[in-house]
DNA sequence: ATTTACCTATCTACTAATAGGTAGTATCTT
DNA sequence: AAGATACTACCTATTAGTAGATAGGTAAAT
């Protein structure tokens, strides 16, 4: 993996773990072996950094919902879970969350990348809700994008609520999240 | 007001509204017009402001459990969404969002202090959820501490992700809790 | 009644650490 | 040789936190 990667990657899971006012170059010079200064050849500033992370993760969605193009609602509808569990497992929280609380301290730039990310997510998971409501395969009221905000909203809350309460919550909202969406 | 209760306020404020890593004494000091030392006087550290916080919003919701006892419990629901309703036109999120995403680089006398305030949360909704169930006025299948989680799982996120979609997403979102919970 | 002692709340002045960032130089790879 | 990458050596701003002084008020002791 290139420098440049190895960096983006570890500032992803910085920000998420501890939130993108509590990391520092200095942070990521030590886990990757090079000076604070060296990583400002890469990123000029911490707000080009924070962009990058953004980006690497829109590139990581389009993939997945290319990938995801042939599979059925709920194949889609697991895949989303499996991912929000693999961050609870990490003890970390998702993007969004986690960039939406410092949203109001963070460059212009970054809240504009967040919000086409989080618009994708969006859509990504209104189409397949409503691609599975076509199919009578999930029900549910309303319009398919209000519906996704609550299941995204559902497991972002989750993912940071669990950190407080009790890990083993996550599996029951989950559980309870497909239950609603497949029961009649 | 007290000096000591004015810096509780703004910290409050500033820590719901930029996050706890992102608020400094000196944020507070301007505000109340005195400077950063005095108010080490009133909070030796600044994870002692940080418990203060919390504590204050516990007061608070204390207060609110007892004020609406004898509410019903679509009151309750209702005054529930009422309070993210305000968090969200103040353009801030709610303590628990913000500060649980930072809860690996607060003191742990916070987050102590924070998991007592989402218990005693999740309790209330879930009492009043119950109750409404048992009056037949909610209707919902599995705990009502998982259904709790859930509602206040949802009004936590929609109030971060209507900061990066639609301030209109909220209404939608709350009107959807609502239906979902009434209809048979 | 005055003094002594203490308390509260603030101040000035300082420290040590950390932050993001820059300039110029060296090294490595192609 | 040239470009990419990393280095040393800074800089400036900000951070949380401390020490010591001051001023005003209170209360008990003389």
């Amino acid at each position: 993996m290139t420098t440049r990667k190895e960096i983006i990657q570890l500032a992803d899971g910085l920000i998420r773990a501890k939130g993108y006012n509590a990391f520092s170059f200095y942070d990521i010079s030590k886990a990757v072996g090079i000076k604070t200064a060296s990583i400002h050849y890469h990123f000029p500033s911490k707000s080009d950094l924070g962009v990058a992370v953004v980006d690497r993760q829109l590139e990581t969605l389009n993939e997945l919902i290319l990938k995801s193009e042939k599979w059925t609602p709920l194949k889609k509808l697991d895949q989303l879970i499996n991912i929000y569990s693999k961050i609870m497992d990490d003890d970390k929280v998702c993007l969004v969350g986690s960039l939406s609380t410092d949203l109001n301290t963070v460059d212009e730039s970054i809240r504009k990348h967040l919000k086409v990310f989080a618009e994708q997510m969006l859509e990504w998971v209104s189409k397949f809700l409503e691609e599975g409501r076509e199919q009578g395969v999930f029900h549910f009221e309303g319009l398919p994008r209000t519906r996704a905000i609550m299941i995204i909203g559902n497991l972002l809350a989750i993912v940071q609520l669990s950190r407080l309460t009790d890990k083993r919550d996550f599996k029951k909202v989950t559980s309870t999240i497909k239950k609603d969406l497949i029961t009649i």
